[in-house]
DNA sequence: GGAATTCAGAGTAAAACAGTAGGAATTAAA
DNA sequence: TTTAATTCCTACTGTTTTACTCTGAATTCC
């Protein structure tokens, strides 16, 4: 059970953007240097974040991406989300309450297990913003300079 | 991001387990066909069960599992681990708090983000104990019957 | 002895993951 | 107007993981 690379790596590039799209539009080659991640592997993730519009693009020289909303206003889970596809450890637990009972014995009592799973997991990371991980960014940046 | 057939299956067995051994151990032949999962698929399921002692085994004919410890002393955390392996979704939040800082711009905050994730998860699924499901599975049954 | 079991470990097809590669389209600047 | 920088598109590929199966040995009840 492991988040991939896909998401990891897309939210290290959110943040990178977030925090230095601040003047002009951040490019790939740029966010590509400082998190150590190939252009060609981060265009695939920037494709998913644009198409979900949490980022716009800025194409041509001098091109890059910018945040399409404001820091506080999305949510790591917004990110995750765009970059993993929805959160649910175990589809099952999708199914509405009060669906019928599983032919299978103990299958629904499973089911409430994998529901907590998934509600905790997205309550989790619907609760995080963007803002507050720049913030703890810079703060980081700054004691490492020290 | 997906939990494996491992930690569903094995869950799901250990519940069959749970409710059908009071009296006698239960045999994998008969999980298989309540369950719908192969033998040899259980096997391996049981063998990290067992390692992880959760599970004990009774060999040879009228042989079969029973569970190690009283189901109420047995949260879906412990069998989901001993069958997974650590709930981690993200390895680098394993670090200690107060490591230092990573070569890499943004990576520590984006620890704080797995940090809550597999912290949330673990809690989660260390609160359910198996007597619970067992009671749910019960009731299902009842139910399905009606 | 024979049947029913668990135990152990190897093998395998399919899927998912983690990227790479090549080129087209767009735009700023020289 | 050319050139360089950039995003966009999409196909391809090697590796790893998943989800099993298969074979046979060891154990125990009848």
């Amino acid at each position: 059970m492991k988040l991939s690379t896909k998401g990891r790596y897309g939210l290290r590039a959110f943040i990178d953007i977030a925090v230095h799209s601040e003047e002009e539009p951040v490019s790939l080659a740029s966010v590509a240097v400082r998190q150590n991640i190939s252009i060609s592997y981060l265009e695939q993730l920037m494709t998913k974040l644009r198409k979900a519009g949490l980022i716009e693009s800025v194409r041509g020289a001098n091109g890059g991406y910018i945040l399409a909303k404001k820091a506080g206003n999305i949510s790591v889970g917004e990110v995750l989300r765009a970059l993993e596809g929805e959160l649910m450890p175990v589809e099952c637990a999708a199914l509405e309450e009060g669906a019928e009972h599983c032919a299978v014995e103990s299958c629904c009592s499973t089911k409430i297990v994998w529901k907590k799973i998934n509600d905790s997991l997205n309550e989790t990371v619907n609760n995080i913003f963007i803002d507050e991980l720049v913030k703890e960014s810079k703060k980081g940046q700054k004691e490492g300079a020290l």
